[in-house]
DNA sequence: TAAAACCGTTGATTTCGGTCAATGCGGATT
DNA sequence: AATCCGCATTGACCGAAATCAACGGTTTTA
């Protein structure tokens, strides 16, 4: 049963009839911790929304009135400096939580990758929420805890890896990601993204990210049957090369 | 009044009497969120320690049975590749908390830089603690949520920016960490930490760390009487360093 | 249907930061 | 005072990744 489409506001996102109880992200997204009723609160307060590629969700420095988590689709977080440089600070899939506020501004900007679907929770509606249920704002707790684990991983990555590393521990991770998300073709992942968004998400150039992966094929490590489908043909190897062990 | 040694154990961890009442970083650490009795009952789960220079706090990979709060000192936070090669994730200050843990285990190193003094909570106690009071539960969220911007911002600094970019950002944000701590010397940063410290939290290398610094002083940008003390001569100029203005 | 725009790939060239090496400097030890 | 040691600095050189450029394939637009 396909979720109808309930009208289209200015912006460009769609509002969308839902139920949280047949939802597919129900057990990894902020919505794990609750039950029953608890539910209940928690949907009267959220809105579904539906974004087309490449639309903006939100920029750095706005007012962070919402928190979303992704319910399909994939969203891309980046930070620039003035002259246009980007740094891609994540990507976010299904169950992923996003909306970093400090001070009540969004830390970085959120795009849409391509068609995507969210939940969207109002900041003061849901705090009364975490207020009320304390296994709510545990979820939240814990979400959190897991992305900054993640990200002093991409530090590691960013600072000290070399090219080929960088790539291989993408893949690997967003390889990770996917399996968690039920996708069962294993040995086989799918890049929402673009070369570029890689690129500023690793801290290198499309060029060099293109030679990598042309590399890994020659090699035999992976395959690319189509720019966006990756086959891992030596999963040890990739494995190896990721934590720079060869 | 200092804190009298109260015996030491067999890891080089000397356990101090103390109240929490008086602390430097009453206002903020974790205990920020509390007063009174819930105070209290924090302090009876507190030990307090102290590290000599060098001394490691824990491993990455270790079972994480406490979490940290820096009274006084500093701590470097890094990540290891099987080769040695180093990601400094973060250099904790007076008022910072650490022992993030994922799964139960610590998600990084941590080891003291110079003579340091720490208060220890086990988490087990916490936990409890937490359920009793959601302020502290919130404090806690808070304190990772600004982790993790901070994270972010790593994250451009590491993956976009050039290496004047980069020890210009990082120059600026310890001042205003140490500005926080109450440092009233304006434009003067006390670098508790080596040039190979620095490096590997930048991820760059000494010789390039070091050749900066010269040329900043060169340029009449900072000063630089002794190795570990830098004076702001220019600081409009540094900050559009940061950014990458010019 | 042609033109344009976009994306990914590959090749040639350049450059910035890493590597290697030498020296300086301050504090600790004898 | 003399030696040593770790840390910071500086110089010379090199190489890996960025930059610049071209091309093929696909999608979008006119």
């Amino acid at each position: 049963m396909p979720n109808p489409p309930a009208g289209k506001n200015p912006i460009g996102e769609h509002r969308i009839v839902h139920n949280c109880e047949a939802c597919a992200v129900r057990d990894l997204a902020l919505c794990s911790g609750l039950e029953g009723n608890e539910l209940d609160d928690l949907e009267r307060i959220v809105t579904r929304i539906a974004l087309e590629p490449g639309r903006t969700l939100f920029y750095e420095g706005d007012e962070a009135r919402n928190v979303f988590n992704v319910t399909s689709g994939a969203i891309r977080l980046y930070k620039l400096l003035s002259d246009g440089r980007r740094q891609v600070t994540g990507f976010m899939l299904p169950g992923d939580y996003l909306g970093l506020s400090v001070h009540g501004i969004y830390a970085y900007c959120a795009e849409a990758i391509g068609e995507t679907h969210l939940c969207r929770f109002p900041v003061k509606d849901l705090n009364q929420l975490l207020d009320a249920y304390p296994r709510l704002e545990k979820r939240l707790l814990g979400m959190t805890r897991d992305e900054l684990a993640a990200a002093q991983d991409q530090m590691l990555l960013l600072g000290r890896k070399s090219p080929v590393e960088k790539v291989a521990s993408f893949l690997l991770d967003l390889c990770g990601r996917e399996e968690r998300l039920g996708e069962d073709e294993i040995d086989i992942v799918t890049l929402p993204m673009s070369r570029s968004d890689i690129a500023d998400y690793l801290g290198l150039t499309v060029e060099t990210v293109s030679r990598t992966f042309s590399r890994l094929k020659t090699e035999g490590v992976i395959d690319l049957p189509e720019s966006s489908r990756i086959v891992f043909k030596e999963r040890d190897k990739l494995e190896e090369l990721a934590e720079g062990m060869i």
